[in-house]
DNA sequence: GCGGTATTGAACCGATCGGTTCAACATAGT
DNA sequence: ACTATGTTGAACCGATCGGTTCAATACCGC
């Protein structure tokens, strides 16, 4: 009941996430979580159980707090206005000089591979779940008139779904968010055209 | 002049090469190296400089051997049939199961980032090098009357490259190409609908 | 067989890894 | 002030890391 309460559980997770974020998960040591945390090993360890179960801590994290509000976009009741907004606001991550780059769910996805464990499962799980918020969005502008009536909504969710996780590694390969930002600028020119209902 | 000369340098590549695409650099250990490649760490030190060293020789056999027959699909005339070739290209690679998941080039910029160093730029050198295979395909499908004149070609091929590197991102988290096989079919029907020129 | 060389195995280096333990410490409630 | 509790620092564990060295070995051309 008494005793000592501070060092709070939400700070430490979101430096651990960026530090995460930043490095990939083998290259981020104790001693790099130590610092970005501002804890000691021994609290690391008895707040959370392992470096592994850290990690799934800032993944969920990340899917919440990262991914979901990018996904927010697709709200939007213009099927074009949605996709532009959510590539828009991911672009604009990336020029966040504060937020890592790239994204943490693709490190993951890249480094962790299909390796058995609960990252993995949780990487994959990430990825279907994307692509399942597209897919509904695709399915409603197909209802709303905006898609043809015949458009494969799963195949256009997941090509997406590429495209968001191709720009993560180009952004996080080149710094910077140019390339990234003509690919969404081809996307937007290509796949869903300003004016809504696409021809044909 | 005499003595033995056994040990062929091209297999060591290739072995190594392997070993990087299976596991990323960092996660691939000197001894790791010794088993794929059969050779004692004493020789892959002395025919190769350092760890280091011996990625940056994969990096490149990786983009002199793998992704350039990729890129010899685009040579195809008609601008559907190259983009389709070369993601179907792509995909079978994914279903190869004697090909490592995903793509090395797309680890390395995951896992080195904009870090400096000589992998990184390779890094982005593949990179740009894709970029402008792409826009160099389009430009010509521009003046072959296959896209519309007022294409951004370097806007499509920035989405082009971010399509093939996302596909390498959901093949290698799911281990297999199903999604990857959506995305592609989602980029045929929106990005290059048979029947060559778009509409508008 | 002989000489010379490529290759090997093994030992070793300092450093770091994730994980574990525990005594010392600081603090909030009583 | 006392005590219970959260936190800290440091030492330690076995293992592995990339890198280096060197004597022993296997083999080729002669």
């Amino acid at each position: 009941m008494s005793g000592r309460k501070q060092f709070n559980e939400d700070e430490a997770l979101e430096a651990a996430m960026r530090a995460f974020w930043h490095q990939g998960y083998e290259a981020t040591s104790l001693s790099d979580l130590e610092v970005a945390t501002g804890l000691n090993k021994s609290s690391l360890y008895n707040a959370f159980e392992s470096k592994e179960a850290l990690f799934v801590r800032c993944l969920e994290r990340y899917a919440e707090r990262v991914a979901k509000p990018l996904a927010w976009e697709l709200k939007k009741p213009d099927f074009h206005a949605a996709i532009t907004g959510f590539f828009d606001r991911l672009i604009s991550r990336f020029d966040d000089p504060s937020a890592p780059p790239g994204c943490l769910a693709t490190m993951a996805a890249m480094e962790l591979g299909q390796s058995a464990g609960v990252t993995a499962g949780l990487v994959c799980a990430n990825l279907e779940a994307q692509h399942e918020a597209f897919e509904a969005r695709c399915r409603q502008a197909v209802s709303d008139g905006h898609l043809a009536a015949d458009t494969d909504c799963g195949a256009l969710a997941a090509l997406l779904v590429s495209i968001s996780r191709g720009l993560a590694v180009l952004n996080r390969a080149e710094g910077n968010s140019a390339l990234a930002r003509q690919a969404v600028a081809g996307l937007l020119n290509q796949v869903t055209p300003a004016g809504a209902p696409r021809p044909q």
